[in-house]
DNA sequence: CTGAAAGCGCTTACAG
DNA sequence: CTGAAAGCGCTTACAG
């Protein structure tokens, strides 16, 4: 910390002028006007001394300082050779670079259960910057709870809910685009459609459901939803269910099913459609698989440089309204496990 | 910008006190004694209020504020499907978390050319942290030199040298490396064994020609020195040098020496041995080559975790030393593109 | 046209 | 034990 910067009253005492004149020259606001004989030895103090802002002293006079935050539930740099995290992280360093902001990484936040924090003892140091975005699965409701009633300016990237208030999202619409994968079935002639999801009430596996029963609803058909992680017990479900095509929420469940029904000697597509909700497994690399899953993909690198956005849009006293909490619409991929109904 | 700080005065007002007392009850140095009342009322302000510090009111008054900065001259999370920077900057992100702090990232700063820059009219935003680590291989000299001449507290990730004074840096040894991958080379009976390597100064470069001409002059042998990125040439000049053995700079290269070889009914490497020397090329990912290269890797997890060690050590107050410029050893890889010898 | 002064939010001696 | 004050480097009205 022994750094000497030059500062300002040093090349003014160089340039013979005041402090304030020194500063004038730098940001010369049009309507002063500056003689410019001061202005050239001023100019000429500043290239001989080396000077630069301090950017704190700028910042305090001016209130915010150019910084982002970004919290995430995980770590930011996984060491897994899938990353679903990046393209995230991409979009939102490209937005921040656009709209000339730093960002910083609150990686000092203490673990619990490997899981980081946003409060540690009682401080909030999301507070550093002008205003942050949070991402991860695991995120904590009771803090997101807390952010909103002390009016922390932040943008959860996937739609989160609050019983405190309105949270700013911008997430993936996986309502519409489950919606759409059942309607592809149905185009193709199936007429029992079952869902494969997780149990719980995460908002990703909540709106997954949501899209699954609406589309099941509008084409009268009661809804099959199967939470069962287990792929024996998922494909008997099935069977029994004389199942054609399946909405699957995550690829192990997805290449489970897959594996289950190859073994018993049928074929996928042939015998049973299979779309895979999402590339949203942060297990999933590209192409790990051998399998080209019909699916949806999320738009990640958009959704962080939305989030972005919007968050300025926030931090520019926009009160949050319904423009801060946005949902992308899905990208749909053909892939190969989707096929007509077969007649039984 | 509209989002109202809690200040220390706001607190203060709250808790009836001066604003003094609420940084005293925030920074407790241990010698002020504080009523146990007046504290309690003063964290409970705290609380209630919401308050979190201001780094730029901090900082100004010459305080750490547990933030440590990294550049990248290039992006940050790059879209390439290889990451030549990702484990570096997980290395970074955990020992930062390890000790606390947290992880500025520059984005806001300017490009030009497409490449980023430290100073940009004559601001140097760096100063928000309390020290910086810096990466990339497209680094300005100049710019270095004037963060060393400021006395600003850095860290580059991979040797670098300025005429300004000691850098402190943590790389990778190259020049070490070299050397083994040609000892490895002669163990096997190798005799002329020629470097294939890019043009230029640049430090990585230097250290791997250095490291080849060692180990030449070692076994007294005239070095062989190819800087010719086009295959074409690159090949004929070791077909008429009768070279058996090369160590090769860049991924790019030794695929276009391969590919040559091969096109001219030669094997690799029965009839030629190559060496890559290490896993440095940002266009090259895990196995996206089909070729298992002999090489050497550049430890990078490690690279980025050390570079946070020393950072802190310089900022602790340390001077610069040799203890602040170390190269981390790199680790040899088999590979399947080097054999013996073949008695022409 | 230029200087003196106030004040951004904070920490730290210095008095009481 | 606590308040009043100085000062970090800067910008910006406000007087001259």
């Amino acid at each position: 910390m022994s750094r000497q910067r030059v500062t300002q009253a040093e090349v003014a005492r160089v340039a013979g002028v005041s402090q304030a004149m020194v500063s004038l020259v730098l940001n010369g606001s049009s309507d002063v006007r500056i003689a410019p004989e001061t202005r050239a030895r001023v100019q000429e103090a500043l290239r001989s001394t080396g000077y630069t802002v301090d950017i704190m002293g700028r910042r305090l006079r001016g209130k915010g300082n150019n910084i982002l935050g970004v919290f995430s539930y995980e770590s930011v740099f996984p060491s897994g050779g899938a990353d679903f995290y990046r393209p995230i992280l991409r979009g939102i360093e490209e937005e921040a670079e656009a709209q000339g902001y730093d960002l910083l990484l609150f990686t000092s936040s203490g673990r619990r259960a490997g899981r980081r924090q946003v409060y540690e003892n009682g401080t909030n140091r999301l507070g550093i910057a002008d205003g942050s975005i949070l991402l991860g699965r695991h995120n904590d409701p009771a803090e997101l709870a807390r952010l909103t009633r002390e009016r922390f300016p932040f943008v959860f990237i996937g739609r989160r809910e609050s019983p405190a208030g309105p949270i700013a999202y911008v997430g993936a619409d996986y309502v519409e685009a489950t919606r759409q994968c059942y309607d592809r079935l149905w185009r193709l002639g199936h007429r029992r459609i079952a869902l494969l999801g997780l149990a719980g009430d995460h908002e990703p596996t909540v709106d997954r459901r949501r899209g699954y029963e609406v589309a099941a609803r509008r084409h009268r058909r009661t809804p099959l939803v199967l939470q069962q992680e287990d792929p024996d017990q998922a494909w008997q479900a099935l069977v029994a269910e004389q199942v054609t095509g399946v909405l699957v929420e995550t690829t192990a469940m997805a290449e489970g099913l897959h594996a289950r029904a190859t073994a018993a000697g049928l074929d996928v597509p042939g015998d049973l459609s299979i779309i895979l909700l999402g590339d949203n497994d942060p297990s999933q690399g590209g192409g790990d698989s051998a399998v080209d899953w019909s699916m949806f993909r999320i738009p990640r690198e958009e959704l962080g440089a939305t989030a972005v956005r919007v968050l300025l849009e926030l931090l520019a006293g926009r009160s949050p309204d319904s423009g801060h909490r946005l949902l992308l619409p899905c990208v749909l991929h053909e892939g190969g496990t989707v096929a007509a109904a077969v007649r039984r």
